[in-house]
RNA sequence: GGGCUAGUGGUGGAAUGGUAUACACGCAACACUUAAAAUGUUGUCCGCCUUGCGGAUGAGGGUUCGACUCCCUCCUGGCCCACCA
């Protein structure tokens, strides 16, 4: 027996995978199809981390028993290359993004074949490639065709060091998600998307979809649906309109709270107000910029104002407070202070009326039914140079103009410097033979657009292009997409819940209605990853200097060991901590494997093996128990469950048949070592040709159980019995065995609970 | 403050109403070896008056013949959201 050398024998899978194409999708086969996607990735000059490896792997193990069970499966991957890591690293270095990405993306690619995973490399796709972003600009003009996108003068978070605009989606706790700093507000002209639009549908059609109840609840909450009634309350002869979900209380309302921001839009339409008035909207409207939201000290002032209460005619004061906020409602309530704490608070501190015994009668003539949704537009532009340049040219007299499909994709051109300017323009701002063009429409000089779109852009249609990916005339074929959508299931980040996952669900029912895509919903089944934490449970990070590099464990232990550790080391959707220590375990497991493959073979010349009963059971649990673990994602338990069967065979050695079996459910996880020893053993095509193995459920049903024999509840002894011995005949074995005895002189049994063909417990 | 989620040996974890601690790491002893590594065998929750008995799944209570598992109260961590009307 040769030493087992993963270097050798998965440098040699490789090769023969590839040569052999085992792993491409047939879009002409009659097998059902299987699309499993995982969340491609960002190539980040950090290469591929640990975590990659988990959420790959355990895709590509879902792949590679789909494929074993018969299905036409599709597992493509790519790049999503666009956003700024690379650009600031290019600012830093002046190497152009295009050559940065390309070192980065063959790093990652020759990384990813080292893990032996069975991606369609054929359909390879890289969302800088102008030969994919042509049509993410072409899809962005059928948002606009489709009045879905348009230019606002938008309040946006303002990083002042990364000189770009976010998304609300991007700011962490007041702060900019990638470099830390304090956001401010600043009002600019920017491209929004209409994905308020869709709320009503994003929100709902969660229920036709199967993912993980978590990812539903935080896109629900996220999406922010909530019914409730629009009030007014006369004041003099105005009115405020104010939202509340509980319209019931109404006749506890003691008084009106108004944000800041509605407060100031009454008084620049004319509201009187006092310079203290106007001073204190000032103030508490910066305190709102600073972007720390954690809670402050309630304030108010008093607005002079009093309103009628519809509901008991009675004039109640009209307060600014800080604590409403302008965008969330109408940005005025109706504050019950016997029914919110909040309102509470405010009332004790400033002295207002808190009625708490009320009636609830009657409330419902007083409002307007309306259904309100936290969800905003998306703002979509950029002041950057590497994102996809948005394809529309301005005219002084045709105004917005869409670059012509003939002349997409609009390339982004080379710079001298990828610094935004200091009034916060795209560097492409500064290349005056790019900006300035004909209009297409009239022919006059115009100037095109020099924001690019964010880089949540090509991730909201990747999927898409996996399934028609050379497509030059469209996005993808109608036919094709059929032929291959939705997909199947999709796993990735719980990070991306409300990002990336919202976003292309958007794209795809837009996409849908205009007839463009076959299916409501872009992903059939959603699952999520847990974080690979360094060892002690702390966060990877480049600053500590404890990230894992997937390239040492390979070279060291080999892929097949790695594999079979990341999947082993916890459950998948929980965060578990890295521990180089016990890496040694997975590889002492397929060195066992390697061990009891070769006396296989030898055994196998010599005679030609009947079933090693001992064997067969365990074998058949192992099946059943992988087969379900691995549909369920409980790999560890898969991984556990075949070291158990794998000791069993050890004293025990299983014939070729029963060993071929084994082979076959380890296959997905080990792939190399499996094809390896299924040759050894004369087979002459991949493992991955072959069938999953079934259980043989006859094989599970032994004629004899082990009943336990408890007293009083505690176990006392247990004995084996026939199969289905009844009642009668297990209580009296029991009550005979010696260490029950005992137990049961010291009174008299009062009752006794019989589980069948598990145990007896007799209670005196 | 809200939502989700978790808390089990020295460590990662298993068990979702029926023998708690499977599987793996680590550790210890032994075998093999000149030696080490590797490998193999055995042991490894805690306590005690140790052929046995008692206790233990964050803490306390409840339901049940029986609870890591179900219910209630509390404590602690992680993630997401956050003055959301």
């Amino acid at each position: 027996m040769d030493p087992y050398d993963p270097k050798v024998i998965e440098a040699k899978w490789q090769t023969y995978w590839e040569d052999n194409q085992t792993f491409l999708f047939e879009p002409d086969s009659r097998k059902k199809k299987f699309y499993v996607l995982m969340e491609f990735p960002y190539p980040s000059g950090d290469g591929l981390h640990t975590g990659h490896v988990r959420g790959y792997t355990a895709m590509d193990i879902i792949a590679r028993k789909r494929r074993m069970e018969g299905y036409n499966v599709l597992y493509p991957i790519g790049w999503d290359a666009f956003g700024l890591p690379t650009e600031n690293y290019a600012i830093k270095t002046g190497i152009n993004p295009i050559q940065v990405t390309k070192e980065r993306t063959d790093v990652f690619r020759t990384q990813f074949k080292s893990l032996g995973l069975s991606f369609d490399w054929s359909r390879e796709i890289n969302t800088t490639d102008p030969k994919y972003y042509k049509w993410t600009q072409w899809l962005f003009l059928q948002f606009l065709k489709h009045d879905l996108a348009y230019k606002a003068k938008a309040t946006i978070n303002w990083c002042p060091k990364d000189k770009i605009g976010l998304a609300n989606e991007e700011v962490v706790h007041g702060c900019c998600e990638r470099c830390g700093t304090p956001v401010e507000k600043r009002e600019k002209e920017q491209w929004m998307l209409a994905i308020t639009k869709y709320a009503e549908r994003l929100d709902k059609d969660l229920d036709t979809v199967n993912y993980q109840e978590k990812i539903k609840t935080q896109q629900r909450n996220w999406i922010g649906k909530s019914e409730g009634v629009e009030i007014n309350f006369q004041v003099k002869k105005e009115v405020i309109t104010v939202f509340t979900t509980r319209p019931d209380t109404i006749f506890g309302a003691t008084y009106i709270a108004v944000s800041p921001e509605v407060a100031k839009k009454w008084i620049d339409i004319g509201w009187p107000a006092s310079d203290a008035i106007r001073s204190y909207i000032d103030t508490t409207l910066k305190e709102r910029v600073t972007g720390d939201f954690t809670e402050k000290e309630k304030t108010g002032i008093f607005t002079e104002f009093y309103a009628i209460n519809p509901a008991t005619k009675k004039e109640i004061p009209v307060w600014i407070v800080n604590y409403v906020l302008g965008d969330v409602g109408t940005g005025a309530i109706m504050a019950v202070p016997s029914d919110d704490e909040r309102d509470a608070e405010f009332a004790q501190k400033f002295g207002l009326p808190i009625i708490t015994d009320y009636s609830k009668a009657g409330f419902e003539d007083f409002g307007k039914k309306v259904t309100r949704f936290k969800l905003r537009d998306w703002v979509f532009s950029r002041q950057r140079y590497w994102g996809e340049p948005i394809p529309v040219i301005h005219c002084a007299t045709c105004g917005i103009v869409p670059v012509p499909e003939k002349d997409l994709p609009v390339i982004l051109p080379e710079v001298d410097h990828y610094v935004p300017s200091d009034n916060g323009e795209s560097p492409l701002a500064a290349i005056a033979a790019w900006v300035n063009v004909p209009c297409p429409t009239c022919g006059a000089p115009a100037k095109r657009e020099t924001d690019v779109m964010p880089n949540w852009a090509g991730s909201s249609w990747y999927f898409l292009r996996y399934c028609d990916p050379h497509n030059i005339d469209s996005f993808a074929n109608f036919e094709r997409l059929k032929e291959t959508m939705p997909v199947d299931w999709y796993n990735g980040g719980m990070e991306h819940t409300t990002l990336h996952l919202l976003y292309s669900r958007f794209w795809n029912k837009f996409l849908f209605d205009i007839g463009l895509v076959p299916t409501l919903e872009p992903y059939e089944k959603r699952t999520s990853h847990g974080l690979i934490l360094a060892e002690g449970g702390v966060k990877m990070s480049k600053s500590i200097g404890n990230v894992i590099n997937p390239d040492g464990v390979v070279k060291l232990y080999g892929t097949d060991t790695l594999r079979v550790y990341e999947m082993f080391m916890g459950p998948f959707s929980e965060p578990v901590a890295w521990s180089t220590e016990s890496i040694i375990g997975p590889r002492r497991f397929i060195e066992k494997v390697w061990k009891i493959g070769h006396e296989v073979v030898l055994r196998g010349k010599s005679s030609p093996g009947t079933d090693t009963n001992e064997f067969e059971v365990v074998l058949n649990k192992t099946i059943q128990k992988v087969t379900n673990d691995i549909e369920e994602m409980s790999f560890n338990t898969a991984v556990s469950a075949m070291m158990i069967c794998v000791n069993v065979a050890e004293k025990h050695t299983p014939n070729k048949s029963q060993f071929e079996r084994f082979l076959q459910l380890l296959a997905p996880f080990a792939p190399h070592v499996c094809e390896e020893l299924w040759s050894l053993l004369g087979n002459s095509e991949s493992i991955q040709k072959s069938a999953w193995p079934l259980c043989d459920e006859s094989k599970l049903v032994s004629n004899t159980v082990t009943i336990i024999v408890q007293v009083n509840s505690k176990v006392r002894a247990s004995f084996t019995a026939d199969l289905d011995t009844s009642e009668e005949h297990v209580t009296v074995l029991a009550i005979e065995l010696p260490e029950v005895k005992k137990w049961l002189t010291e009174g008299y049994v009062k009752r006794v609970i019989f589980v069948k063909n598990k145990l007896v417990n007799f209670v005196i």
